[in-house]
DNA sequence: TAGATTGTTAATCGATTAACAATC
DNA sequence: TAGATTGTTAATCGATTAACAATC
């Protein structure tokens, strides 16, 4: 298996397999069927075989199951878990400056390497032990010293396309953009948008709807 | 219109209609036609004008296009923008200190009004002036005190089912999940999770995948 | 061997896209 | 009025679910 590429639903669905892959192994046990795994995250029984049939190098043996420790290997190098790269951040605000802080990242093969801002306040400190330099210095020749590919984006909305352009231009293979923007970028740059006001506004809504049905019921 | 529930995909797209119609307004523009739309977004036309049809509370005018002002009003009222909801935040690590500080979820309705933490050095004190509770102290009349029917999971993900579980039992309505867990809560109490390391997994995999096919286009 | 569980092919469902009729 | 653009119905596409044959 693992030629064909996997589609979005599949790639968003790993993690959680890898959660609770992990804790069932942690409680001791060494193989799992596609049923249990179903149960655990209230899927589809055939969705979790196809998923899994699709990530895993070894195949699985009837009336057995998979092996746990296998499949994790699986997920996490196709997840890239355990290659790390190394990313530098533009904006060093209030979310830029918690993820130098940050220690969890390197868990999912990110290791933060420097910073980048404008405001004279910041730029030529250290953060957490990583510099903070100034925006202009932002260059493909300081990205290859630093060994950096990633670049995350944490300014605001306004500001993103102008530091996406500057990160393309430094030549990063990928973005990943907390900006509550759509940025446009060339074809061979990936970008993965993280964008917490569409996450706030889908519990808003949830909370809207769920309201006005009550109201609705008892009116 | 405005009856029929939204479905997850066409409310993920209304933040991104939302950022290109305040853009067009602000480029001094009255109304907008689905096409327009659609090719800021890479969109289909027909499925904005679905859409926007969908979430409008007037109709459009053939041959003119749509109020863009009337637009922004009735996507900032279906994803909550203008209405605000107070949050607590448990977990007061480098995220949720970040949290803290971060001005910018008021635009989308959401003001953080006091942390909730376990250690003993951070708890009994104030960030960004929001008081910092301790964990055994999260309950329904607090919550009720402080006005907030909303929680913000910010802890590791081995804690989170824990805290999600004691924000239930002090009645929240809505949580907001940080953790890279899923967590298991009543029907009545709505979940957004937001996945950090799925979503730099999807940036990994990517990289990964386009590596491989240019590995193999030059060997 | 018998049976649980896999892998795979077919059916269903939902979302997107295409076509077209209605109308300001 | 003519035509651009809307709203809506039909066709397509892809993902999920169901059915079943293969096998350790």
């Amino acid at each position: 298996m693992r030629e064909k590429k996997l589609t979005k639903n599949q790639l968003h669905r790993l993690p959680d397999y890898l959660w609770v892959l992990k804790n069932l192994e942690s409680s001791g046990l060494k193989t799992v069927n596609s049923q249990t795994l179903a149960d655990c995250l209230d899927l589809n029984n055939e969705l979790v075989r196809k998923d899994i049939a699709s990530i895993s190098t070894e195949s699985g043996i009837p009336n057995k199951g998979r092996k746990i420790s296998q499949l994790i290997a699986d997920i996490e190098t196709i997840l890239g878990f355990n290659r790390v790269s190394n990313a530098v951040i533009v904006g060093v605000g209030s979310l830029g400056t918690a993820f130098l802080h940050y220690k969890g990242f390197e868990d999912f093969g990110l290791r933060i390497v420097a910073g980048f801002d404008n405001n004279p306040y910041i730029k030529g400190k250290e953060v957490n032990d990583k510099p903070v330099y100034d925006i202009s210095e932002l260059s493909e020749e300081l990205l290859k010293k630093l060994n950096a590919n990633i670049g995350i984006i944490t300014v605001p909305g306004y500001a993103a396309q102008v530091v996406a352009d500057a990160l393309v231009k430094a030549k990063v293979q990928g973005i990943w953009n907390f900006a509550p923007t759509k940025i446009n970028v060339p074809n061979n740059v990936i970008v993965s948008n993280i964008n917490l006001a569409t996450s706030l506004a889908v519990l808003s809504y949830e909370l809207y709807f769920k309201n006005e049905k009550e109201k609705s019921k008892n009116g």
